[in-house]
DNA sequence: CCGTTGTAGATGCATTTGCATGTATCATGC
DNA sequence: GCATGATACATGCAAATGCATCTACAACGG
């Protein structure tokens, strides 16, 4: 928990710092952006970035307001949305990859070998059984 | 960090099942109960639970609220606090650990061996360097 | 002493989150 | 086909967080 937010935060900081959006945006960008036709339903979005449903509703008004998404209807079901990348969204997205790579890089690559991160990675999916 | 929140998620969700405080008041708890005459300055207990200073001002405002620490003057720094635990902080301690060790035992525990768990915990400590 | 700068902690204000609930639509069983 | 319950998303309100700043006191340099 500690190394958690000890390591976020130093990313967090970075994208401030580069006058970025916080993280929780680009998890979004991101999943639009593999996403066929760079669209998807709100729940998708849901599932694959762990956003409790609201908090994701209230951050794409946020996106929406700055142009990144575009919300539009979804025919075939009148409940459900679309929610689509923007040009912008889509701009948005590579600029904040370049300053989340490096921080990546920074705060947690260089500190561990490529066996570390094996191991890491294999002990946390552990944890998500 | 999916990992994190999916874990610190549970916790807490235990937590509230138990109608205890969240997780951030036991860390408060345990430091205090683990002081010198259970007590600590208000800056003692930011490093070392990370909290950021003005969080853990009022963080203590709401634990002081319930009575589970309680503010005192520190003498020979006029700007300085004490921040005490009481009676009812301390039995609210053990509370909490009770469900808490449950909980890291069910979600963290019961997924690892011992030597994952040395494995885990080395590899993070190469991250807060 | 006194002014300047530093440190401990509190607080006003805007933003974000959590929680419950609302609205609209869909699916199902009778 | 119509009540009943489920699903998708939004939203009002309270609580927590971040950020900047404030107050009070300390320390230091002249």
């Amino acid at each position: 928990m500690r190394t958690q937010r000890v390591v976020l935060g130093a990313i967090e900081q970075d994208l401030k710092s580069a006058a970025l959006p916080p993280l929780g945006w680009y998890d979004v960008l991101l999943e639009l952006s593999r996403a066929a036709d760079e669209r998807l339903r709100p729940y998708e979005i849901e599932e694959r970035t762990l956003l409790a449903q609201h908090n994701l509703s209230r951050l794409l008004d946020r996106m929406e307001r700055m142009n990144l998404v575009r919300r539009e209807a979804f025919d075939g079901d009148g409940r459900g949305r679309w929610v689509v990348l923007t040009e912008a969204g889509r701009s948005m997205q590579t600029r904040m990859w370049a300053v989340y790579a490096a921080s990546i890089q920074a705060h947690l690559g260089a500190h561990l070998t490529d066996s570390d991160a094996e191991g890491l990675s294999a002990l946390l999916a552990k944890l998500m059984r």
